[in-house]
DNA sequence: CCTACTATACGAAAGAAATCGTAAATTGTG
DNA sequence: CACAATTTACGATTTCTTTCGTATAGTAGG
């Protein structure tokens, strides 16, 4: 079946792709032994998840070996804003500057990323 | 069982939730004909999840009448915080600055929105 | 007081996600 | 070469979530 919409990742399979995307590219071995130090996984288990995720699309895979190599089919920035805008919708009520409040409010930021941010909001304010 | 530790809900409970939020407090009834408004949904299933949300603790209820009485067990802004942080740990490796900057960058923000992202920043800068 | 309505409880089924065992094929090594 | 290790495929099981049917009991109105 051909990819027709965006998927939302479970959870589990959020983390392969996070791996994915440090990595550009692994093998399930690969994927494995980084998931490994996080949970108590089993191989084949990552090994399923991994198929599975082909079969949705959510990542793309050369089998051209024997030992499958896989890349995220998206890349990370595109999955981050398709997930906040889920997120802000099902949380926030759609509003993001509810959310940045939030985020700026409960969480340490330091200097420097404030000043990345007000960077921003001036870029913004101008238009 | 005594509640131990918070417990993240489920996407049909986080409907729920925002409709006791809304509301304050609501019977099962009241809960379902905001849920029939935006999904097809049986008035048995809305009864049960809210059941099984109290037995997980996400709501308490007064069952002192025959029509039992239910709010959310964890205030709004508590429960954004907590799945925020979630979300930020396991979609922008911890940093609020990330998901702000992305946030910010992808969605439409008033200017009056901008400004009280401004004032905030502001605060936190001074700090 | 009886009937219709409304509420809760409960179990079970259906669906989705995660887990793992086993088999089969290939590769690497002593 | 033969054996151990690695890899994929696949099915089965388990767990979690969502769904609903049915039973039972309380309530309200004629």
């Amino acid at each position: 079946m051909a990819y027709t919409k965006a998927l939302k990742p479970t959870e589990s399979e959020l983390e392969i792709l996070q791996i994915l995307w440090k990595k550009g590219e692994a093998t399930v071995r690969q994927v494995h032994e980084e998931l490994i130090v996080m949970k108590d996984i089993g191989y084949t288990t990552t090994l399923k998840l991994m198929q599975i995720m082909n079969e949705k699309g959510l990542v793309s895979r050369n089998d051209s070996a024997r030992t499958h190599i896989y890349k995220a089919a998206s890349n990370k920035e595109n999955t981050q804003k398709f997930l906040l805008n889920k997120f802000i919708g099902s949380l926030f009520g759609g509003s993001s500057s509810q959310l940045v409040i939030q985020a700026l409010g409960s969480q340490e930021v330091s200097e420097e990323e404030l000043g990345k941010i007000q960077s921003l909001i001036d870029t913004l304010k101008k238009k």
